[in-house]
DNA sequence: CTAGCCTTGAAC
DNA sequence: GTTCAAGGCTAG
């Protein structure tokens, strides 16, 4: 079996140099595609891979002057079209760290020609065309099922353009309605009436400017909770600050006191390093909202993303995010890449599950969920217009969110959670199962070991977390089954990883 | 300093 | 001759 055949995006993504390209998903094959960096129109290859013609003129400046930046930040400046020019620090690292390369900057400056890249970027240009093939020759077809009660065209490349002849037949399950992101209203103005003609365009550019859950700042998103104040509860930031322990960010706890044992230290750096890998939230969000403005931006004003597409492009980026965050990490990069691709291939969507519910544990109002872009919504308005399906599944879900509230979830646990999700020694076709099974240990004693040092009150947390589990398994379960559905359908935008990894499972 | 447009020239 | 990634130029 050839796994690179079997998902060749996600194997692009853990071996970006292979395929010398690192872009996101979703646009790989549009030729509006975007820039790694900051997310604007690619102009061609430069030094490496696909990117716009500023970040080729900033890296081509950057490496002939042999510039030395520095952030003011904490080098995780959000880096988007809009707020590219705010950090040349973080602009310059993001550059390095999508895989532009110094080396093609040339030290003579000569002028012309083509370089050694040349048939990197002839690969990579194949590689996308067979993608386009591929995505043709799968192109999904349509059944029924239960939250399907009309028949609705098949539109090429995933587009349902609703309007407001189609939305009362739609209403029987609202997901892809636009109550998700009702428009201008505050967030507690419930009911949120439906309104088909939302656009993302409306979704993206709110008329309110302050924070409100539903409005996204035009260029940069607003948190309500900073993640470097990381706490289950929505506590603020002064709160955290003159609080015990488990919620100081432990990269803020003194040092080990002598008599403390050796153990405990190593637990502690351990933990650490594996919060260090942990994506910022910001920077994310601001790409998920740079990335639906640009997706709309290129589709106009009569040819709107619907709803459903707009929250698949969401999942599609947060997925790619956890794809690239486990590559990443030290500890899956010990991996050969078979097992990487197996082990991702089977808890993706518990990845995404884990994460979404971190999301709401840190971020969410009471009885809300807060979307990656930003946007709190009510649970309620989600229920009482979903189908059968999809209520059930948020129900479980935010079921789920009050228990790992109540338990104070605390982001080392989280992190732990996902390394536990991801070192799976049960997937079968996995190679080293050894190493797979030695990580899930060492982190499982971490995590044991920090809940019992951070929550020394909590009687048991270590265990109560690891219940939660089967759960967040289940749930994703049904995720899937449910987005597999819609994706034969012909609902889930093409040409994404979140569809790719559908249909591997599925193939 | 930025970023859009222009010029160049080896590979095809 | 064409292509297209290099470097260059320059208004803003």
């Amino acid at each position: 079996m050839n796994i690179t055949l079997l998902n060749q995006r996600l194997y692009n993504i853990l071996c970006p140099t292979a395929q010398g390209s690192n872009a996101d998903p979703g646009s790989r094959v549009d030729p509006e595609e975007s820039c790694p960096v900051c997310g604007d129109k690619v102009s061609g290859y430069h030094y490496g891979l696909l990117t716009c013609e500023s970040c080729k003129g900033f890296f081509k400046r950057s490496v002939q002057n042999n510039k030395k930046y520095t952030c003011a930040e904490q080098q995780s400046c959000p880096m988007n079209l809009s707020q590219r020019k705010r950090c040349p620090s973080c602009r310059f690292q993001k550059c390095l760290a999508v895989g532009m390369k110094r080396e093609a900057v040339r030290a003579d400056r000569m002028r012309g020609g083509r370089n050694k890249f040349g048939p990197l970027y002839r690969r990579d240009r194949q590689m996308k065309q067979q993608k386009v093939v591929h995505q043709t020759s799968t192109a999904p077809y349509r059944i029924k099922t239960e939250t399907t009660h009309i028949h609705r065209p098949t539109v090429p490349n995933d587009v349902h353009l609703i309007n407001s002849r189609t939305s009362a037949l739609l209403s029987s399950d609202a997901y892809h309605q636009s109550h998700m992101y009702p428009s201008g209203a505050g967030l507690s103005d419930a009911p949120v009436p439906l309104d088909c003609t939302m656009t993302a365009d409306r979704v993206l550019t709110p008329p309110q400017p302050p924070y409100s859950g539903l409005t996204i700042p035009t260029n940069y998103p607003v948190h309500p909770t900073p993640i470097s104040s990381f706490s289950l509860k929505s506590m603020p930031s002064s709160t955290l600050s003159s609080t015990p322990s488990f919620v100081t960010p432990l990269s803020k706890v003194p040092a080990q006191n002598p008599d403390t044992s050796s153990l405990e230290a190593l637990t502690h750096n351990f933990l650490s390093q594996l919060l260090e890998g942990e994506p910022d939230e910001s920077q994310l969000c601001a790409k998920v909202v740079a990335t639906l403005q640009r997706e709309q931006a290129n589709r106009g004003k009569h040819d709107c993303l619907n709803t459903f597409s707009i929250m698949c492009k969401m999942a599609d980026q947060t997925l790619f995010g956890l794809v690239e965050w486990a590559r990443n990490s030290a500890l899956f990069k010990e991996l050969q890449v078979e097992d990487q691709m197996v082990l991702l291939q089977s808890c993706w969507s518990e990845l995404l599950v884990l994460d979404h519910l971190c999301r709401q544990v840190i971020y969410s109002k009471e009885n809300c969920i807060y979307l990656v872009s930003g946007q709190q919504i009510e649970v309620s308005t989600i229920i009482s217009q979903a189908g059968a399906t999809l209520s059930g599944l948020v129900t479980r879900t935010q079921d789920l969110v009050s228990k790992l509230k109540a338990l104070q979830l605390d982001r080392h646990e989280f992190v732990c959670l996902k390394y536990l999700v991801l070192f799976n020694p049960d997937i079968k076709s996995v190679q080293n199962c050894r190493q797979v099974e030695q990580t899930q240990e060492k982190v499982n004693r971490a995590l044991m070991e920090h809940t019992q040092r951070s929550h020394p009150g909590h009687f048991d947390k270590f265990g109560q977390l690891l219940l939660r589990l089967p759960e967040v398994r289940s749930i994703s379960l049904q995720v899937e089954e449910y987005l597999y559905q819609r994706h034969l359908q012909g609902d889930l935008p093409c040409n994404s990883l979140l569809t790719e990894m559908l249909h591997t499972k599925h193939s």
